[in-house]
DNA sequence: CGATAGAGTCGAACCGGTTCGACACGTCGA
DNA sequence: TCGACGTGTCGAACCGGTTCGACTCTATCG
C-alpha cells in the first residue's frame, strides 16, 4: 500500500511537506503542491484512517446508537438513519452504526476507544441508561428523543405537547365536542418513551380548556389486535366524532376498520395521525397528521453534534433542546362533526 | 486519556509486556498478568482502536454498503441491517455503515483507507457498479443478492429459481390450472434486481411443464397504483384460482383489495407471496409466503466474510456462492380450487 | 547596508499500540 | 560442571500519518 512518504520520494520533498501540502496546513509553494498532488494521484495514495486518527486524535466518525426493537415501527426507524447517514456524509463523516442491546456497553466501548468524534443516540428513553455513559464520555453527544434530565448533551425532538394541543384545538375549531385519543401501547411508555405523555397530557389539557370530551386509550402495536382495539373503542364512543392517533400501528389499520364498519373519513368521522409524509406514503394512509420528521431530527442531531466536534460552537455555547414545530398535514381527514345528523331534525 | 504505558508503569512492567499481559500473545507469567490486568481495570484502560488498527493493520469493523431506495420496502432493508449488525457483534466486529449514493466512491474510500477490514455489500444488482471497485480492493467482500459475475466475492441470495417452482408446484399439487403472477415493477428489473426474472422465469417453465396457463405482469410498488392493479388484474382472468406475489407492496395492499371484491381466500382464491415472516406480522398478511430470511442472509455474508478476514479459510478455498432454500410458511391461504363450482353441475 | 519579517522546507518527535530479537535466569541432561 | 533449552521480560523499531521548531532564502524597511 503507498503511503505518504512514497507520495513525498516521488515527488523529490519531505514527508512534512508532502502532508502540508496534501492537507494545506500550512502554506507551500504552488509548484510543490502541484508536484505532491500529482504524485497522489498518480500513485493512487489514500491516506490511512487509523495512522491520520492517531495523530490527530480525530476519526470523522459518528458513532450512531439505535435499538430496533420489535414494536418500533420499521420504516420509521429506517428514516432517520436516513436522516443522520446522508447528513453525515455531506459533512465529512461516516457512521459507525451500533444497534447493540447492551446500549451502555457499546457505547463505552466505541467512544473509549476513541472510534468514534461523537455520538447520535436515538430511541432516547425518559431515564436512558446510556446517558451517564455518554456524560462520561470525552466525546460530544446528541440525542433524538428527549430524556428527563439533559445536562452535557444536545437534545432534538418533536414538540410533543404542541402536536397534542394541536390535534385538539384543529377539531375543536371545526366543532367537534368528543374525541379519542389512541396512544401508543402501555409498554412503550413503560420502557421510557415520555413522549407518549407529553402528547396525551398536553390533549387532555387543551380538551379540558375548551370544554371537550377526550376519551384516552394505550393501542395496541400489532395487528390483529389494534384492529380489535379500534373496533371496541368506536363501539364505546358512538358519540365521538374525532380520533387521534399517536400510534403508528394504528394509523395503517384505521382503513380496514373503518371500511368494515362502513365509516366514511371526514363525514362520519375525523382523522389526525402523528407520523411522517413517508409513512402515509408507504402505507398510502388517507389521513391528515401531524408530521414528525424523523429524518429531520436525525439531520439536525448530525448538524449540531458536527458544530460542537469542530468547535464551531461559541466559547461556553450552552446545550440545546430543540423542539421540531409539529406541522399539520392536511391530507383532508377532518371537517366539521355530524353533518348528516345536523340536518335530520 | 490513560494509555498502555501507563498501564505498564502501574504494573511496574515494560510497554511491550503489558501488551503480551493483555493480548495474550506471548506467555506471560500469571502474577506479571494478573497485575496488568488489575492495573488495566484500575485505570480504566481501553485500547485506541486507531493506534491498534495501526499497528496490526486490522480495525475489526466491517463496512456495510446498502442503498436506502424509496421503492425498497423499510421494513425489509432494516431486517437485512439487523442481520448483519447482529451477527458482526457476536463476532466481534463493528459495523460503518454508508447509504451513500455513490456507491462505488463510498467503498474505494473505506477500503483504501483501511477503515474496515471486509465488506458487506446489500441491493446487489446484476451489473452492480460497485465490483469492479470491491475486487480491486485488498480486502474481501460478500454480496447479499447475486451478480452476473460472481469472481473474487462471496455470494448470498434467496434461491429465488426454486421459489418460483415451488410457488406454481404447491398450487399445481392442488389442482389449480390457472394462475397469476405479480412481479417488482419493471424499473426494479431495469436497475438490475435480476432475481424477479429468476423467479418469474422458473415459475413460467414450471408451469408450462404441468401444463398450467400462468399470466405475469409487473405489479406497480406504491400504492394506490399497486391496487388498481391488482383489481385490473383479477378482472382479465377471471380463471384464474391462484394468485402468486414477487412485490411487497402488492402482498400489502391484496387484504383491501379482496375485502372490496367480496373474495375469501382459499376458498375463492389461492395466493402465495414471498416475503419475510416478520413482513407478515407487521402488516398482518394473512397468506402463506415463501420466506425471504433477510435476516439470515444478512447473518450468512457476515460469517463468510469473517471467516476470510480471518484467514480460517482453507488454503486457496474457493469463493462461494450460496442459496438459501425457500422455505413455504404455510398461513393457511391455499385450497384446491373452485369448491364451489364442482359442487354446481 | 544591515536588521527583520515572512514564506517555504526540512528533520525529528509524537500519537499508542504491536512485535521482533535479545537477554537473563532456571532446569535438565550429558 | 558445562552446554542446551525453555520461559519470561525488556528495549527498540515500526505502523503512517501530523505537527513543532529550526533553518534558509528572499523581500522589505529604516
Amino acid at each position: 500500500m503507498v503511503n505518504i512518504g512514497d507520495v513525498a520520494r516521488a515527488a523529490g520533498v519531505a514527508r512534512s511537506t508532502a502532508s502540508y501540502a496534501l492537507t494545506g496546513k500550512r502554506a507551500v509553494s504552488d509548484e510543490v503542491r502541484t508536484r505532491v498532488r500529482q504524485a497522489a494521484m498518480e500513485l493512487g495514495y489514500t491516506p490511512n484512517a487509523g495512522a491520520r486518527a492517531l495523530a490527530t486524535s480525530r476519526s470523522n466518525v459518528i458513532g450512531l446508537l439505535a435499538q430496533f426493537l420489535p414494536d418500533e415501527f420499521a420504516p420509521a426507524m429506517l428514516q432517520y438513519l436516513q436522516g443522520v447517514t446522508d447528513t453525515a456524509r455531506d459533512l465529512g463523516y461516516d457512521i459507525l452504526l451500533s444497534s447493540d442491546s447492551d446500549g451502555p456497553g457499546a457505547l463505552k466501548r466505541i467512544t473509549d476507544s476513541r472510534m468514534v468524534d461523537g455520538v447520535v443516540l436515538l430511541n432516547v428513553a425518559e431515564d436512558d441508561d446510556r446517558l451517564p455513559v455518554l456524560r462520561a464520555a470525552a466525546q460530544p453527544g446528541a440525542l433524538v428523543g428527549l430524556p428527563r434530565d439533559c445536562t452535557g448533551v444536545d437534545v432534538f425532538d418533536l414538540d410533543f405537547e404542541e402536536a397534542g394541543r394541536a390535534m385538539v384545538e384543529h377539531l375543536a375549531r371545526l366543532g367537534h365536542r368528543e374525541l379519542i385519543l389512541v396512544s401508543q401501547p402501555e409498554h412503550v411508555v413503560e420502557r421510557g418513551g415520555a413522549y407518549v405523555w407529553r402528547l396525551q397530557n398536553a390533549a387532555v389539557q387543551a380538551a379540558a380548556a375548551k370544554g371537550i370530551t377526550l376519551h384516552t386509550v394505550f393501542g395496541a402495536a400489532t395487528q390483529p389486535d389494534i384492529g380489535r382495539d379500534l373496533h371496541a373503542l368506536l363501539d364505546a364512543h358512538p358519540g365521538a366524532t374525532g380520533l387521534l392517533l399517536n400510534n403508528e400501528a394504528a394509523a395503517a389499520a384505521l382503513p380496514t376498520v373503518l371500511r368494515t364498519r362502513d365509516v366514511e373519513t371526514p363525514a362520519d368521522l375525523s382523522v389526525i395521525g402523528r407520523y411522517s409524509d413517508e409513512f402515509a406514503r408507504t402505507f398510502s394512509l388517507p389521513y391528515s397528521s401531524i408530521e414528525s420528521a424523523p429524518d429531520r431530527l436525525g439531520s439536525m442531531a448530525v448538524r449540531q453534534l458536527v458544530r460542537r466536534i469542530e468547535n464551531q460552537v461559541p466559547e461556553g455555547d450552552p446545550y440545546v433542546v430543540r423542539f421540531v414545530h409539529p406541522e399539520l398535514v392536511d391530507r383532508g381527514s377532518t371537517a366539521p362533526p355530524h353533518l348528516g345528523e345536523a340536518c335530520e331534525p
